[in-house]
RNA sequence: GUGAGCGUAGCUCAGCUUGGUAGAGCGCCAGACUGUGGAUCUGGACGUCGCGGGUUCGAAUCCCGUCGCUCACCCCA
């Protein structure tokens, strides 16, 4: 009578990933290191769990991202805390508290590793995904601007993915966006009941999203709508212009697109995105901007700051689709042995060229020599060593190289040298 | 939170309209080939048809419910 129990199933918008899509993500991670380090950046690991108030104080208690989409609890002594949505905050809390600012010098942080909100899940959205994101810290010179997206293009060059395209937006400061919102809405109250039901909704709680609207009949009116560049005070004005024609001075492509309002309250000044085909209705590969207001908003002396935040989960989908990496691990070699008098030195032999470096498989069964081949070409080695009572009498080993289908006869100590010599062409 | 599509072998899927013994390809195992993989041929194992209920002599198939996955809306990375 007993009952097969229930089998337990990962939580929903959580996902495990496995060979080989972990070897691609970690091509992947290794470009972004290579580029970031490139250009100064150091890591900076922050904890995952926060208090709830950092999120809600800096992200803004209105926005999506707060109201309905955060993992929070209470902790056994009534404290509130939040699985971390995002890291921008993180960071700047760690900046603040640990002081990093009396190092008298820009701060230049990357970070990596799981986020969660608690969306509905769709292609390239999950509720534990994953950022690769930087921030710079202690300076609102434009040519951080300029320098960091610079540095963006350069990895999507060497992710191979050719096909993105960079939208570029400044969204002013505390003091000329004010203006701009409340000029918007006198724009739109009078047309407020031609348009859709969100829009309407959005006049009164944003809106600037009203400019994101998709609707095809509110297109119209939204084009008719005065645009955010032509309303910028002086010093946004000079700021952006600084980073377009540094962008151009690059020859880095980018299109403005004054309907790009991103959904965090701290933005200020520059916002941006770069988005992909190949990812579904999620197009937008990374995003980020500036926000200068943000370390007094987290209780911090004043601290401009830029940043972004890649999607890791979305690059990998990208990088798959356009085949730009390579993401199989095979194995160097694979030892194959028979009779038991073979065994012992064969797993000598397979210990001494993993102390080498070299990846080395070796089956534990004694199996016909079939078989143990086929594993080896299962597991896609480059070369199997033939090990029997033959080669151990002569002290010539077989080196059988899979591709070609022809053997050589190698001596035990002259394996290494001959594997490295093959294998790094 | 809302909507749509889909749950059948390890994987990809057919079968469902018109109820009647659960299938194919790939993969896996074995043999042909006792120390040489990939190719070919032969044979083999494998399913509570997501789950629960209903209709029926009989349900993978029809109906209801439920869970899960996927995509889209929304929003964002």
């Amino acid at each position: 009578m007993s009952q097969k129990p229930s089998t337990i199933r990962a939580v929903k918008g959580t996902r495990d990933l496995l060979p080989p899509e972990t070897a691609l993500w970690q091509r992947i991670e290794r470009e972004c290191r290579h580029v970031l380090s490139a250009y100064n950046f150091e890591e900076i690991r922050t904890p995952v769990l926060e208090q709830t108030a950092l999120f809600a104080r800096s992200v803004g208690a209105e926005t999506d991202i707060v109201s309905k989409e955060m993992y929070t609890f209470e902790d056994r002594d009534h404290q509130l805390l939040t699985l971390r949505p995002e890291a921008t905050a993180s960071v700047v809390r760690a900046y603040i508290e640990r002081g990093l600012s009396n190092e008298g010098r820009i701060q230049k942080l990357y970070y990596l590793g799981p986020m969660f909100r608690r969306e509905r899940p769709q292609k390239g959205r999950y509720r534990q995904f994953y950022q690769i994101g930087a921030e710079v810290l202690g300076s609102d010179h434009p040519l951080i601007d300029a320098e960091t997206l610079e540095m963006l293009m350069l990895l999507l060059e060497r992710l191979g993915l050719k096909q993105s395209s960079l939208l570029l937006n400044s969204v002013g400061c505390s003091r000329c966006r004010p203006e701009y919102v409340k000029l918007l809405r006198r724009e739109l109250e009078p047309v407020k009941s031609r348009m859709c039901a969100d829009c309407q909704r959005r006049i009164e709680t944003n809106p600037l999203r009203v400019l994101d609207c998709k609707v095809e009949a509110d297109q119209p009116i939204i084009g008719r709508l005065p645009s955010i560049l032509d309303h910028l005070c002086p010093e946004c004005r000079q700021h952006f212009e600084t980073v377009t024609s540094e962008l151009k001075r690059r020859g880095i492509p980018y299109e403005i697109t004054v309907r790009l309002v991103r959904g965090l309250d701290y933005y200020t000044r520059t916002t941006f995105e770069i988005i992909h085909g190949e990812l579904g209705a999620q197009n937008a590969l990374l995003g980020g901007g500036r926000y200068d207001g943000l370390s007094e908003i987290l209780g911090g002396a004043p601290t401009p700051g830029f940043g972004f935040a890649i999607g890791e989960d979305r690059l990998a989908l990208a990088v798959e689709a356009a085949h730009s990496l390579e993401a199989q691990t095979r194995p160097d070699a694979y030892i194959a042995w028979m009779g038991e008098s073979a065994l012992a030195p064969a797993l000598e032999l397979a210990r001494s060229l993993r102390r080498e470096g070299f990846r080395v498989e070796i089956g534990f069964e004694p199996v016909k020599l079939k078989k143990m081949l086929g594993q080896a070409s299962r597991l896609r080695a480059r070369f199997a060593i033939i090990m029997g009572e033959e080669e151990l009498a002569s002290g010539r080993l077989q080196v059988k190289d899979m591709e070609a289908g022809q053997q050589e006869q190698v001596a035990p100590e002259l394996i290494g040298p001959y594997l490295w010599e093959r294998l790094k062409a």
